[in-house]
DNA sequence: GCACTTCCGGACAGAACCTGTCCGGAAGGG
DNA sequence: CCCTTCCGGACAGGTTCTGTCCGGAAGTGC
């Protein structure tokens, strides 16, 4: 009966949405009889999708991961979050081409209301960028957590401190946050009776999760603006105050939110608050602003100025004794690929791709470059 | 029977995978009949999820896009693909929590094996990231192209030029590559007879796509490569070719060889043919080298480090005036989320979340910050 | 230990569905 | 006109599915 099938697809839905569903529940969410669910959970497991099952107060079924991939079935809002992820993973290393291949098969099934979203987020998003790679994150754990958000389901972890200590903490998950390099869980700690920003690297979750528990009021701004305003000021291995000669809007709009505050001073000038992991970033970030400013500290970015001022001076003082020579050669062009009038590029020399795992792209004169 | 469903998803898999199937090799795939294929195609409609037909040589059937999102199927390297573009998503504004419900989704049935894979390429990932936001494209325009680059059809579009002219051009695709901010599609232009770049927002295909082409050699070094080499040259409004003082393979190992190509000159020291969209970023890009360089041109980039140069000296310059009593404000902690030894952060001061479309984080004195 | 919660799965009658074969029709392209 | 493909009804034969009923098993809390 075609109805068999469609109501597998349906039951396969629930389990991927939430964790844990009585028989009972599922019988009366697909309108068939609780015997019928339990031969409906066998023709799963038959398909290869294991299906868990616990008895008892409390008990139920929930899907696991067994050794095949099942069907994916997304909603509206996660099929445009897929597709907008795949774009991004389509220039990871190492998936460029499973990515292209997964977004291409969502794409040509994506209904078109759903295509003008992920073209409209698309052209609008940007994503904290990472300066490095985070350490690494077992993708188990963030499972765990992440179905614990969901689920509303309190989590007790060991939680490993900055200088090494352990314990064990019992909180009420509200949101993981991607922020830069590394992923943080934002919670309610029940131990400080207050919302916690927690490195997901160092959680190691303990079982079972739960029980449940009621949703609260988020903090305040949401996840993300709660992550930022612990973590951008904290991470960093050097910070500055710098006096920014322009109004704070002025500045506001040209820094990345993650990589500072602004806070006005007298209409005309603000203290720009932000950090980075070394000197010569942070050094980075204030020349980027392209506006006059003042430090003082810390010893280390005066320095690095200094150094800056020296190199930049020299590196322009030949410019009347070396003439053209040089730089006749650079053609400034039109847009992408346009060579001669030509619209797009034909072969060019040869370098490497952008595979930060293999950096060699030095190009010795007349021969290739890489292997 | 259990085994119609199973078909169903094979068959849902096989249309996701492939663009067209004549009836006579989906039955030899499924080990059914004819007729029982053109049933499990009206099923499939009835579950709604549109299969398209074309009678006549060539004919078959596609999936295509309905108004319900079908099943995903996914095979082991999309699925790792789909995890690390979720949780690249899960850092985009507007879709944080749908992507990471889907990413709990994916995540809680993906198999161990999988697992470890997505945690490895997440820690040694790095996608070349966008300045700001790329020029709009139709989503169904890069599902079209990632169709046909997948099954090795034809294209034909009409391919609007730099210059605003445009003109018809027949391809075979081979690859579409993310790149800064844009789309490009790499293919081979039989009227060029040679490999070709095109931006995908001037692309306007026509319909249908094909014939099918039999898959060519890609041009050297994989398709992000040859995009590298074409897009970073010209891509800028401003280039540079600047001699550094230091040999080739350093330099190589600083920059990200989306921004530049070196050429080794004697050994200690060598040449780095680099660009940005502004004067700014560039003199910033090679202030971010760390090492002494010689520019003489172009003429914006000379008088922008001067520029440069007069505004670190004048920053720094008030540093023994002005003394310490700014910056010891400013207390360096270990990692995120320590203060006062506390392993997470407690309640910040209210700044905005990291979002792109709303740029208000200005504080000012004693009030909370934006909407 | 008991009561309550949940899953488990066989037996049965009745109903419904699935498959392969056969065939004539329709549409597209060379 | 011929070849390619999809389309779908008719038929016989076989298989599966469903709801009901029931006894069993396991987990949890009091």
């Amino acid at each position: 009966m075609l109805e068999t099938s469609a109501r597998l697809l349906r039951l396969l839905s629930l389990l991927q949405a939430r964790r844990d569903w009585p028989g009972a529940t599922l019988a009366d969410r697909l309108g068939v009889s609780e015997r019928t669910v339990r031969r409906d959970v066998d023709r799963l497991r038959e398909l290869g999708y294991p299906v868990e099952s616990t008895r008892g107060t409390d008990g139920g079924y929930r899907l696991v991961a067994g050794t095949a991939m099942p069907p994916l079935l997304l909603d509206d809002d996660e099929a445009v979050a897929a597709a907008i992820g795949l774009r991004a993973a389509a220039g990871v290393a190492g998936v460029e081409e499973a990515a292209e291949r997964a977004a291409a098969k969502l794409e040509q099934v994506l209904p078109s209301r759903l295509r003008r979203r992920v073209g409209a987020l698309q052209t609008h998003s940007e994503p904290v960028p990472p300066d490095r790679p985070g350490p690494a994150i077992d993708p188990a754990v963030l499972g765990v957590l992440a179905a614990a958000c969901r689920d509303h389901e309190r989590l007790r972890f060991d939680y490993r401190a900055h200088d090494g200590s352990s314990g064990v903490r019992i909180v009420e998950p509200y949101r993981l946050v991607s922020w830069g390099r590394r992923w943080y869980l934002v919670a309610w700690d029940t131990g400080r009776d207050d919302w916690r920003t927690f490195r997901v690297d160092r959680i190691a979750p303990r079982t079972p999760t739960g029980p449940r528990f009621p949703p609260r009021d988020p903090p305040e701004g949401g996840a993300a603006a709660y992550v930022a305003r612990g973590v951008s000021a904290a991470a960093w291995r050097h910070h500055a105050r710098v006096l920014v000669h322009a109004p704070a809007e002025v500045v506001a709009q040209r820094i990345n939110p993650a990589v500072g505050v602004v806070e006005d001073v007298d209409g005309r000038t603000c203290v720009l608050v932000t950090g980075a992991d070394t000197p010569n970033t942070l050094a980075v970030h204030l020349g980027l602003l392209d506006l006059d400013f003042e430090v003082t500290g810390p010893p280390e970015l005066v320095d690095h100025l200094r150094t800056l001022t020296v190199r930049y001076a020299r590196a322009v003082a030949g410019r009347s004794r070396r003439g053209a020579a040089v730089d006749h050669q650079v053609e400034p062009h039109g847009e992408a690929g346009v060579v001669g009038g030509e619209p797009e590029h034909g072969p060019g020399e040869l370098v490497e791709a952008a595979d930060p795992a293999d950096r060699q792209h030095v190009r010795q004169p007349g021969r290739p470059v890489g292997r």
